[in-house]
DNA sequence: TACATTTCTTTACCTATGTTAAGAAGATTG
DNA sequence: CAATCTTCTTAACATAGGTAAAGAAATGTA
């Protein structure tokens, strides 16, 4: 799947979507590349055409997994590129990665042209709101080996793609909490 | 404050606002009424004159809040708002309020007649991103004191507003961690 | 294939937070 | 003002998860 293919079925026009997807550019990353580091200011947006993306923050030799991004959607660091701050967050390929990226000055030249994309931008950052919302409402209300099941049921391919440390950064435990945790469940 | 102080603010022309504060319908709660009840479609933005709301989950007995929202900003279950599907939350006042609230379908038109108010919605979607994920963060890489302190350092009315069992709520923990951190922090 | 590195699991011990229950302090109502 | 209800604190005990260290398993590399 490419973008064309991801703005279509969001019932973009089709000149529009060319139009787009001549803007975005074709990229390679191997696993353990940064596309974005921390301290930098992220001022593009990704589509991920294969592979997977980790948002990861680095601090006292431990790692904070903000959000996994898997093929066929879109990434960014997307506090630092809307609000043009340097990211605390690095975007880091976690297997062999092929991605597509947009400036943010080549989007707003696009804005200009097809304001229909300002929906699209609008209907990206719901849904990213949607899916931080939820994982803060797990973390509230959940204990950890119901966050665990609940994940492995809704990302099923996260436990092939990723390995297990990163998903219990991701689920705010440690890695021997998660270990223990997929011990007595499978017992 | 009323809204119309806060959409010159943001640099929306006079007339524009005027017809914006037209739609917004003003009205009064007391402490204890709710807004919202979970179970009903959030189909209606508010704007906070005066008081103070919780967004809170009832289950078992217990309460969970998701957020507060204080006089001169917006508020909405956006969740249900966006999505268009029954709220799992409920929004209710915790102390007299005054407020102003537009349906979705007045918002609706004045999109029409006024598209930069689409850019104040993308605005508005955004600054709770950005909210819902600095919350997040705290969850995943504090402790729950430190999550405390944080708190009241960023929003020191907090403690003169709203009652303790809903702020240790809202920190992820019951009051009686939260009576304990606090004893420890003023020995 | 052998060696090195990374990831995962296990153990032992420690700490923070949950649970339940009781009482104190504060607020509300008849 | 007394009675009631709500909120806050404290105590005692239970449990989930953290930390550190070691070894096993898996993966990568010379």
């Amino acid at each position: 799947m490419n973008i064309s293919e991801y703005l279509l079925k969001m019932s973009l026009p089709k000149d529009v979507v060319e139009e787009i997807e001549g803007k975005f550019v074709r990229n390679k990353a191997n696993s353990g590349d940064y596309l974005i580091s921390e301290g930098t200011v992220c001022d593009k947006i990704y589509f991920l055409n294969k592979g997977c993306l980790a948002m990861i923050y680095e601090r006292d030799n431990k790692i904070f997994v903000k959000d996994f991004v898997f093929k066929n959607d879109f990434a960014s660091v997307y506090e630092s590129f809307l609000t043009k701050t340097s990211s605390r967050y690095s975007l880091k390929a976690i297997s062999e990665c092929e991605y597509q990226s947009i400036s943010i000055t080549n989007l707003e030249d696009l804005y200009k042209k097809a304001p229909q994309l300002k929906n699209l931008t609008l209907k990206l950052t719901e849904s990213i709101y949607l899916n931080v919302t939820k994982r803060m409402e797990s973390l509230i209300t959940l204990s950890a080996e119901q966050r665990y099941l609940e994940l492995i049921e809704y990302r099923p391919n996260l436990l092939s793609e990723v390995p297990l440390y990163l998903i219990a950064s991701y689920l705010g435990i440690t890695d021997v909490a998660l270990s223990r945790i997929r011990r007595n469940i499978t017992s």
